[in-house]
DNA sequence: TTACCTACTTCCTTACTAGTAAGTAAGGAC
DNA sequence: GTCCTTACTTACTAGTAAGGAAGTAGGTAA
């Protein structure tokens, strides 16, 4: 059982990785948790509380799990697998569009608070990103031949679209971009069996 | 000088693009446009009229667009860069966000006339994307190994979320996203000087 | 001249939004 | 038993949204 805090922040999470910044209320969390709308207020005065406190976390979680595979000496590959993996299992679980990808259409007018922790949340998977590519081009496991930010840059993109995408069309969408993504860093699947790691 | 219809379809499209379905409202045209909210209405009774004429604009101008280059013997390499020459230039004329990519976040509750419109131009716009490239891949234009759906379909996310990214980045988010495509289809740019091609 | 159309304006309704103020009920500390 | 805190509820404000009804001013056609 969960306290009505992390119910808040449960329902709260899922509406806005479905329906961005503008697109739900106090009222849907509410109605959703049976409790009123002033109960929402009484933990999160503001929406961009919310909304910020929601992000804190996610960034928290990125940091721990990042650390915890970069501890354990898991190849590049395996830390980027476990990234897709993360966005499947997101979208497994009904949250259609990635954090970051969520808020951009309302960006311009969204509260300071709520930007600064969108922008960090961005520099956090990109600095990853652009890490784990290094390393992986290093030892052999990927290959291209482009700048490592700017392949880092693309990879964010095309799984911010393709989540999105994949909203509409269905899982098939992420999964073949996925499998696209790993051929373009020169990671192939092969056509049935073990992969070639 | 233009139609007040004109002004409104405009506008309309610019705050679409930038602020998506939600993000805007009559009152944001009737404003920019020194008229009242009702005339916007006099001439589309509904926003969903609104938005879905925008896009029905969008589909006959991409239409004409690609039939005309097609028609001309452009090549398959000309055709896809006229493409991102487009994408370039609607993001310097400030419409931020592609427009498959400025609905997306709200299609659920979108009324079901511009959920058609939209899934119609991405229909359009997969399928001309696949044409290029399966002529592209036949005549050596281009090259690469995954099936030409699969291909297009990436391609189309790639610039869906480059073109958010870059509405917070700037340009030159879009720019390098741009060439790493060109780079994934064994289409590759010379440092300085012409195109290969 | 009458009739009608287009392009609006004024005025309004209904619904929902974020957010606030004040009150209450339950539980622990002392 | 009283005090204080936590977790709410009730009742409200102010603002904005879409959208509708009715009226008007100017032009055009018969």
């Amino acid at each position: 059982m969960s306290t009505t805090n992390q119910q808040i922040l449960h329902y709260g999470r899922n509406l806005l990785q479905c329906r961005g910044y503008n697109g739900f209320s106090y009222r849907d969390i509410s109605q959703k948790l049976g409790i009123k709308n002033a109960a929402v207020h009484h933990y999160y005065p503001q929406k961009e509380d919310l909304v910020a406190t929601i992000f804190e976390g996610i960034r928290q979680q990125f940091a721990e799990d990042t650390a915890r595979m970069s501890g354990s000496g898991c190849s590049a590959r395996e830390q980027l697998q476990y990234f897709f993996d993360f966005m499947l299992k997101e979208f497994d679980e009904g949250r259609n569009i990635c954090p970051i990808g969520s808020l951009i259409v309302d960006f311009e007018e969204l509260p300071d608070k709520v930007k600064e922790q969108h922008l960090l949340l961005m520099d956090d998977v990109l600095a990853w990103f652009s890490e784990v590519l290094k390393t992986g081009l290093e030892n052999g496991e990927f290959k291209f031949s482009d700048p490592v930010d700017t392949r880092a840059e693309a990879i964010l993109e095309t799984l911010l679209g393709a989540r999105q995408l994949a909203s509409i069309k269905g899982r098939g969408t992420l999964e073949r971009s996925i499998s696209l993504i790993r051929s373009d860093l020169g990671w192939k699947d092969r056509p049935s069996g073990k992969r070639t790691y």
